[in-house]
Parts: C-alpha cells; structure tokens; sequence
RNA sequence: GGACGAGUGGGUGAGCGGCUGAAACCACAUCCCUGCUAAGGAUGCGUACGGGUAACUGUACCGAGAGUUCGAACCUCUCCUCGUCCA
C-alpha cells in the first residue's frame, strides 16, 4: 500500500512517480483530500469521546458520592448523539481512503525505465548462447507427445483446457526439478517451507492480490478462501501482522507448490502446450528483510535463479522490466528469460521483484529498528516455474530423431 | 456433527461493570552496586493513528464482530480458533 504520509508530505514527487505507473493524479489527488477528511474526522471524532469519556468518569464518582446524576445523564445522552454520527462520518471517510488506497500501485524504482509493455524492457545480460541446431528444431509440445511425456488432451478431459497430465520420464523430469531446485536454493541460504496452497482474503490483500485481481484467482465455493496463484502468498504472510527482531532478518525462504491461476485476459496466447496453464508447479524464494539489505539480496535471487538455469546449461537473458510491464506491487522486477528453440525466442520463466515497503505496508510485517518499528522490505522470485524449465529442457536438448537428453545434474534424482 | 471449557502485552498468568492499557513473574533494555556474587538493586519496557519544539497528551485495541450500559477485558448474542469429552 502507498505510504499516505508521503503522499502527504511530498504530494508533486510521489504523483509524478506513480504517472510513470500509469496511476491518474486526479486519483491520488483524491486520496489526499480524504485523507485529509479522515483525519478531521477523526479529530472530531475523538473530541467528543474524550468528552464522553471524562462524563462517565464524573457518572462513577458521583455514583459513589450517591449523588444526583440526573443532570449529567442528560448531557451525556446528548453528546452521545453527536458521538455517533461523527462515528459514522469517521467510519465512510476510512472506507472510501482504504478502498482507494488499496487499489493504488507500488511506486517503481527511479531506476527503472520507462515504457508501455513487454517490449520496451531493457535486457542487461545473456547468459550461455543457444546451440546452433542443423535441423529445424521443434516445439515442446511436439517432443512431449512424442516421448510419451505430456499429454494434453487427457488433461482436458479431467478439468478444463490449459490443464495437463504428465507421464513416465515426464512426471519424473517435473519431481526431479522441484527437488533438485530445492536443493540448490537451501544452499543458497533458503529455508525451505511448506505452505497451505488455500489462502484467505487477508492473505492476498497483504501482497497485493487482493482487491485488485480477484478475477484471477480460484475462489473455494461458499468460503474466504482461494487457492494460491503463487507461494508468494502464504511465504510473505506467514509473518503478517508480527513485529520481527532484527536479529531474525534476513528471513529467507523457499518453498515448492502448485499454482493455480485463471488466466482471464490471457485468452487465445499460449493456448498451445505448457506455457501457460490453470495449474503450473514452481519452486519460489521468498526474502524479508531489513530497508538497506534488500538490494543485496535481490541480486542473490536473481543470481540463485539465473545459476539453477545455467546449472542446467539453458541459454537464458535477463531483462529489467520497464514501469508499464511492472506488476502491481512491485517497485522493481528483473525477468529471467529463457531461450526456446522451437519458438526460436527468450520466454519468461522466472520473475524477481523487490516490493520494498509495499507488501510489508498493506500485511503489517515490521521490525524493531532499535526502539521503533519499522516496515520491512520484501521480496519474491521463482526459481523456476517448473513446467516451463522443463519445456525449455525438451527444446533446447532434443535431437533430430526427437529424442531428448536428460541434464547430468538432474540424473542423481532420476536414479540414473 | 453434539456437549462443555478456554482465548488478556515478547512469554507465563491475575483481573470486582467505573480507581485497569491492564497486577505479578519471566524475558528484554539502560543505569547502579561489587566481599552474601553463576548474586543484588533502580528505572524502563505493547500497537496504531492524532495533537505538541518537547516534557507530555487524546482516541482505539484484552480472538473477531454486534448488543446491553452514562461506562465493558469483565454481562448478552453471533462467528473464528484451540482444548477436553461424546457420536
């Protein structure tokens, strides 16, 4: 959530920097104004109860006096009235800011370039060169079939479209990976956890998912609870509404699950293969962390993802998201991008982002800096979305006859 | 699913409808003492949002929400969670 005391007290430089986010200023103009409101209301509010408070007080000591109280009654039950429809006035000023603030994106980086979309995202490195491939390489999805791996038709006929089943070699490629990811990344100082992949709505409002986007997201018929569309989302929670001691952070974490997301607005992209499915494995790290030790280990995450990649000798780029491709609760992202073949491109397979305040703010998660409390900084990354890594394994080793070679350090994990 | 019981500050745990934002102990912090010394003492120590240069001060919060009352941690109702017993 916005920090509304430096939309308040620094209202030009906080508006300009959301425009690059594309967040109106008439908007934030608004937010200003009612926090203004809010906070007269408040002081009316708080006013009158201090009056009723002293009343009641006044009320006792009378009572034990056995003197008459007739008169004070009166007063009281008049200031009551008063109370109450400040009350109501405080009550509609709160919502309106919540509603409003809630809604408003994080503040990108002043690092960050700007831009409109995907396309204007400014790559800082590749990583390992594709192979030179004396055939014409084919889709995963061709090789999937092919070996017996994946099958898509059957999926459907279990759920929906966008669902697969996974067979043989292919459901152990997918087991490998999640542990051999786990792995790596408890050596890189992550702890590995295991989360609930059902989450209610305080949950998601706390990193951003909520209110904004509950079109994307399973909800459970007649409760509060949605299924995860990343474990980003029960990892940053796990430590909602707690003050931390500093000694405990950095507190880093990595957890598998699966994810599930609708997808709406994704109609017709992907529709064919594993890119993009209802429900897609991943491995993610999770940091909180201190103000001034966030930039340092959002590099380690990215580096942790980029060197699992490399790991598995899949060429792969990072880009810098530009402000219009930044997602909603992020100030920073870089993309881990990995090289496909068959589509003769660089796809998404990884996402870190630093949300600085911005999660820690809406999900109350501070620490005692010395004597007082502060917001800490958190962050998320996969490492990696485990269908895709293992699309980009059946693209980038496959051989002419379609046969494809399993990467040496996932063998100890497929007993071969 | 049914019947009880319980949910209080970092922890343990008191709490009569007003004098309780909350005893006591532990933990923690700062300071003092240094021949009873693997000790003793003093003080401080919840959170959020306001007001004040500051000392300080106002409001709210005792699982959540609603109600009764001039006044609720305490009484009533609903819900949630955790125990125990029953099915």
């Amino acid at each position: 959530m916005i920090d509304l005391k430096l939309l308040q007290n620094n209202f030009e430089e906080t508006a300009s920097k959301l425009m690059r986010k594309g967040v109106d200023t008439a908007l934030l103009e608004n937010l200003k104004n009612k926090n203004e409101e809010l906070k007269v209301a408040k002081i009316n509010f708080e006013t009158l109860q201090a009056a009723q408070n002293s009343m009641s007080k006044e009320f006792g000591q009378l009572m034990r006096e056995k003197k008459d109280v007739t008169e004070l009654k009166q007063k009281v039950d008049e200031n009551k009235i008063k109370i109450n429809e400040a009350l109501d006035v405080q009550r509609i000023k709160q919502e309106e800011l919540e509603r409003i603030a809630m809604s408003v994106a994080n503040i990108p980086d002043d690092n960050v370039p700007d831009g409109a979309d995907e396309n204007d995202n400014v790559e800082i490195k590749k990583v390992l060169t594709p192979k030179e491939f004396t055939f014409t390489p084919k889709e995963h999805w061709e090789l999937a079939e092919q070996n017996g791996w994946i099958d898509f038709e059957r999926g459907v006929k279990l759920a929906t479209s966008r669902f697969s089943v996974s067979f043989g070699m292919g459901a152990k490629l997918e087991r490998a990976l999640i542990n051999f990811m786990l792995n790596f990344n408890s050596k890189r100082g992550f702890e590995e956890v295991s989360v609930p992949a059902l989450v209610n709505r305080t949950a998601l409002e706390g990193t951003g998912q909520l209110p904004k986007f509950e079109d994307d997201l399973y909800k459970v018929e007649g409760q509060e609870l949605f299924l995860i569309p990343t474990a980003e989302v029960p990892l940053t929670n796990l430590y909602q509404d707690e003050i931390l001691s500093a000694e405990e952070l950095p507190k880093k974490m990595t957890a598998y699950t699966s994810c599930f997301r609708k997808e709406a607005g994704a109609a017709g992209r992907d529709t064919r293969g594993m890119i993009r499915q209802h429900q897609f494995h991943k491995v993610e790290l999770v940091a909180i962390t201190k103000p001034e030790e966030s930039d340092l280990i959002f590099d380690e995450m990215v580096a942790c993802a980029s060197d699992i990649l490399s790991a598995l000798k899949l060429p792969h780029r990072l880009v810098t998201l530009c402000t219009g491709d930044l997602g909603f609760g992020a100030a920073k992202t870089i993309d881990i991008e990995v090289w496909l073949p068959g589509q003769a491109t660089y796809r998404e397979i990884s996402s870190i982002s630093n949300t600085r305040e911005f999660q820690a703010r809406r999900a109350k998660i501070r620490f005692k800096d010395g004597k007082k409390n502060s917001m800490v900084h958190t962050l998320n990354g996969s490492s990696l979305a485990v269908g895709r890594t293992l699309v980009a394994i059946m693209e980038n080793n496959q051989n002419e006859d379609g046969s494809i070679d399993i990467p040496e350090v996932l063998k100890p994990y497929l007993g071969l």
